[in-house]
RNA sequence: GGGCGCUUAGCUCAGUUGGUUAGAGCACCAGCUCGACACGCUGGGGGUCACAGGUUCGAAUCCUGUAGCGCCCACCA
């Protein structure tokens, strides 16, 4: 019966059968029936614009590892997949290929054409991304997979918004967009950039009504004069002091206007400390034009003139009616001056051109209710932040409690259910009165009705005369993310879903949504469902790239998780991911090209950012290539390299130093028995391991629970490293070489056993090939009573052990053997003796210490190459030894004819040296009257501990370096 | 401008409530192919904890300030 593994792991192979194992068996197919208290998760959906790259890895590794975690404890767990129709930024993305492509525009392609281009594009990203989620390893139930454009979200979106509006929370206003003048369209935000042009402050003054006074103002945008509607000063501006309350004439348009005081809008210093007020082209006058209460006056039309009923400057383009204002008060003497100045304009991403800002209709939602149930939920506690400090961003934001704008100027999206009508009431009555599906406000600005329906409203539902016709603007993309945790589980609909797994356990997301989606899921989840949409948010760092810049696609500094996985293994992927999730930094990943030609690491530099950089020369064998990143397409004539880094190494080695120890096991399992273990009357090495087990285990689970995954990993690192590799394995060898192997196999079976369920939320495949491969040789094992295992890791139970198994007694004598073991290591390799050569070692110590260390006089022999072992209170130095201190026992080591007596005597003189050192620094500690008084006993008591010891050694040392000198 | 963070070895990062001589991985140096593993083993070198003050018996850790960096928000008539 014997098994062997193969060489070498093969992350590729192990991926492939282990995704294959684990769909086909549907293990992570969520069953709200069935027992075990629940543990959900919602992803974070990731955007159909584009591939994830890595921090999309680190996001969903995290979630996985938590996962199938909680699922081994025995929760009934689900993680629900899904993507985002993520409005803007895909409408642009696909925009600007049907114009690369075709060179139309979307008013070419007609709404309905390019929805459908959309929805191609969105098939083809969705496919890639939950491959990529697939490939990590993702335990998501994909039956469930949703899209916040798919029937199930638009019931939920479509239900929200009628009851929000149907209880007044959402409303029709006023509010500046961006305007693009040459595309004559709005955009978002995001789809600006600022650039410093040049332009000019020019300094004009108005006439004070019935006075002979001035107000002087400074402007960049002097047309916006016509817009003008106060001036406004600072309230405890005694320049002005007297002014407000009075008005003002402007001189082109003879209009007056009020002079107010404005605390928020006015800086004292700047300028004039006066300022003119447009409330329609201006977001800060804007906003004081609420709290005063003045008119709005839109000076621009859609294309940039001025609109009718300016005079002489209707029909202009603005910058002409800049020029000629500017000569007009120059002529009309109220021109004070003009100095040039740099201006930072913002400018549309699509057209290049400057944007205007202007006024038009939106739809938003009212923030005071919705934002304190919202903040009320975190103030008390029902929805916990981990770390605790991104508490503070979610209530700063929601305080502000700023209504939300929810409409959007794009095609790409749910279409805003209201229908406008010219109609009597009378005739809605008559259609729609009997339904409890539709609502109506009416508007008396535009002489309408607005109609709000649960269902689409046909053209000719209010008879052939009458007509209704719905917005043309869609939702912001946020109004159907916000509702992603319980519309996924089908809400409205009482499903079986929302009723086991909502509230959701946990949020796992990254600290730049926690305002514009965590705040605005717990509003909504609140005011759909009256409840919470998960307990707990764990925010993670993120990933930048070499230089600190976040990774994104524009700059090209972003990786594709799959070059990582292809090159290094999912596994060692997981491993990274898990190991940078700190709780304070974000994490720098320096990314290589790696050369299609030679597989040189071509270190990324800011240059070939921004895809600037299109051929790179590789260093090593001289050819050229294309450097890899988010390229639309492949080039027929360069190769394009793919992407990696050497953080990426530790993972992939640690991989395969667990596959190798495995490896080792396999070939000494031979005779396996499988039997019950009685804990205490095991060898020591064996009570020592499953000690370090125990409290392993206690500490990852309890990382875990506080979301501390990369002490989760490192507990592993050096658990499975350094004490069972280095130390275990070693110190097993022997005995599976004798006739007592079966006790041997069946702890060493039953640690790695435990391994592989400890690794296994975090590497995954790995976990599993090596279960796989054990099940044939091994099925029943496990301590101290062996049953048959699970046929996947994934359905394991999580490891706990009795508080028992720890013992601090066996750590420490283990401890101190591997120090004498390292000192030995270290005098062997000082003086570069051959490594399989016996040493003669003598050991000054206690009795008790004696008879321990002789009774490990195997490890010693096998780890540290002793040969003779001498130990004992009443040892004596032997001549020509190199020797090492340690509190606990001074170890010798003769080395009659090799020893190079100077040398020596150099380094005992500069370990004195060190010792003394520490030896005045404790000195003066205890000197200090107030370290005595005042720092806690034990400390003292350590102190002077270390001191006597120091002292001792020192004493020791110069003693030997005495008896060398004289030729012993 | 407002808010939240960060600055520790050449690089990337840890460092729990202040308390012996500040850790890890990579890189570096030296030695090692001895039957799991060179993606390895063994040992070693390397740090004024950004800077300046303060609190304290004691500061990488707490407070203040300065400099640099990152992110979010608001962006200036």
């Amino acid at each position: 019966m014997s098994s062997e593994l193969p060489k070498q792991y093969e992350p590729q192979q192990a991926k492939q059968e282990c995704l294959k194992f684990w769909e086909d068996n549907k293990f992570f197919n969520a069953n709200p029936l069935a027992k075990g208290e629940p543990f959900s998760i919602v992803i974070p959906p990731p955007n159909v614009t584009g591939a994830l790259h890595l921090g999309h890895a680190l996001n969903n590794t995290l979630q996985d590892i938590l996962i199938r975690w909680r699922k081994m404890q025995g929760f009934n767990c689900l993680w629900m997949p899904g993507t985002d129709h993520a409005g803007i930024a895909t409408q642009a993305v696909v925009e600007k290929r049907v114009k690369e492509e075709e060179g139309k525009s979307r008013h070419d392609l007609g709404r309905d054409l390019l929805v459908k281009r959309i929805w191609d594009w969105k098939e083809q990203y969705e496919k890639r991304i939950l491959g990529q989620l697939r490939e990590i390893g993702s335990g998501c139930d994909w039956d469930r997979t949703r899209f916040t454009l798919d029937s199930v979200c638009a019931q939920a979106v479509r239900s929200t918004f009628f009851q929000m509006f149907k209880q007044n929370y959402i409303y029709r206003g006023k509010r500046l967009v961006n305007w693009d003048t040459h595309l004559q369209t709005s955009v978002a935000d995001d789809e600006t950039f600022t650039e410093t042009v040049k332009g000019s402050f020019w300094t004009f003054r108005y006439p004070v009504v019935g006075s002979d006074e001035f107000i002087r103002f400074s402007t960049t945008r002097p047309e916006t004069m016509l817009g003008d509607v106060a001036v406004a000063v600072h309230p405890s501006d005694e320049r002005y002091a007297h002014l407000v309350g009075k008005k003002v004439r402007i001189p082109l348009v003879g209009r007056e206007i009020p002079i107010i005081a404005d605390g928020i809008l006015v800086k004292k210093e700047f300028g004039t400390g006066a300022v003119k007020v447009t409330t329609a082209h201006d977001r800060n006058d804007y906003a004081c034009g609420l709290r005063h209460n003045l008119p709005l006056i839109n000076i621009l039309a859609n294309d940039g003139t001025i609109r009718d009923g300016f005079g002489v400057y209707s029909g202009l383009d603005r910058y002409e009616v800049r020029k000629r204002i500017t000569e007009d008060m120059e002529k009309l003497g109220f021109f004070e001056g003009k100095e040039d100045r740099d201006i930072e304009l913002a400018h549309s991403d699509r057209s290049k051109t400057p944007i205007e800002p202007i006024l038009s209709d939106q739809w938003f939602v009212k923030m005071d209710h919705l934002a304190q149930l919202a903040i009320d939920a975190v103030k008390d506690g029902k929805v916990k932040f981990y770390p605790e400090r991104y508490a503070d961003t979610y209530l700063d934001w929601l305080g502000e409690k700023r209504d939300w704008c929810i409409s959007r100027q794009l095609w790409w999206g749910h279409r805003i259910p209201i229908w406008y009508s010219k109609c009597e009431e009378a005739d809605l009555i008559k259609v729609f009165g009997t339904r409890n599906d539709v609502c109506w406000i009416r508007d008396n600005e535009n002489h309408q009705w607005l109609v709000c329906a649960l269902n689409d409203i046909p053209a000719d539902a209010l008879g052939k005369d009458l007509q209704i016709v719905q917005d043309n603007d869609v939702l912001d993309t946020w109004f159907s993310s916000a509702l992603w945790p319980h519309s996924t589980m089908g809400w409205p609909e009482q499903t079986p879903e929302l009723q086991k797994y909502y509230p959701t356990s946990v949020l796992v997301t990254s600290r730049d949504i926690i305002t514009l989606w965590v705040a605005r899921m717990v509003m909504t989840g609140l005011f759909n469902t009256g409840k919470i949409p998960f307990h707990k948010v764990y925010i993670h760092p993120k990933i930048l790239d070499g230089f600190g810049e976040t990774m994104s696609k524009s700059k090209g500094n972003g990786i594709d998780p799959l070059d990582i996985i292809s090159r290094y293994g999912a596994d060692a992927l997981r491993y990274q991911m898990a190991h940078l999730a700190t709780e304070t930094q974000d994490s720098r990943m320096p990314v290589s090209n790696i050369c299609p030609h030679c597989e040189t690491l071509v270190a990324v530099k800011q240059e070939h950012m921004y895809m600037r950089t299109r051929k790179v020369t590789c260093p090593n064998c001289k050819k050229v290539f294309r450097p890899g990143g988010p390229w639309p397409f492949p080039d027929p004539e360069l190769l394009t390299a793919c992407q990696g880094s050497e953080r990426f190494e530790q993972g992939r080695n640690f991989a395969t130093k667990l596959w190798n120890a495995s490896r080792f096991l396999f070939l000494n399992l031979e005779g396996y028995q499988a039997g019950n273990i009685e804990i205490h009357t095991l060898p020591l090495e064996d009570q020592w391991i499953l000690s370090r087990l125990q409290r392993t285990a206690e500490e990852l689970t309890s990382h875990l629970e506080e979301f501390r995954f990369s002490e989760s990993m490192r507990t592993q690192y050096e658990f499975i490293w350094s004490e069972f590799c280095d130390w275990y394995v070693e110190m097993s060898k022997g005995r599976l070489k004798d006739e007592n192997k079966a006790v041997a196999q069946r702890v060493l079976v039953g640690v790695l056993d435990a391994i592989l369920r400890l690794i296994h939320p975090f590497m995954p495949f790995l976990a599993e090939t090596i279960w796989q491969a054990l099940e044939e040789v091994c099925p029943v094992r496990g301590i101290p009573e062996p049953s048959r295992v699970e046929k996947s890791v994934v359905l394991a139970a999580w490891p706990k052990y009795p508080a028992s198994w720890f013992q601090p007694q066996i750590e420490a004598r283990i401890t101190r053997m591997q120090e004498l073991v390292r000192a030995i290591r270290e005098v062997r390799n000082r003086y570069l003796l051959d490594g399989r050569k016996l040493l003669d070692i003598k050991v000054r110590c206690s009795e008790s210490i004696a008879t321990d260390l002789k009774s490990l006089k195997a490890f010693l022999t096998h780890l540290g190459g002793v040969g003779d072992l001498e130990c004992g209170p009443e040892v004596l130095r032997p001549s020509q030894s190199a020797s090492h201190l340690h509190p606990d026992f001074e170890v010798y080591i003769s080395l009659l004819g090799l020893i190079d007596v100077q040398a020596e005597l150099v380094r005992m003189e500069k370990t004195i040296v060190e010792k003394q050192k520490q030896i005045l620094a404790i000195e003066s500690k205890l000197g200090n009257e107030g370290f005595v008084a005042k720092a806690p006993p034990k400390v003292v008591a350590l102190q002077r501990e270390t001191l006597h010891d120091l002292s001792s050694q020192i004493k020791v040392i110069s003693e030997n370096m005495v008896s060398l000198k004289q030729g012993n």
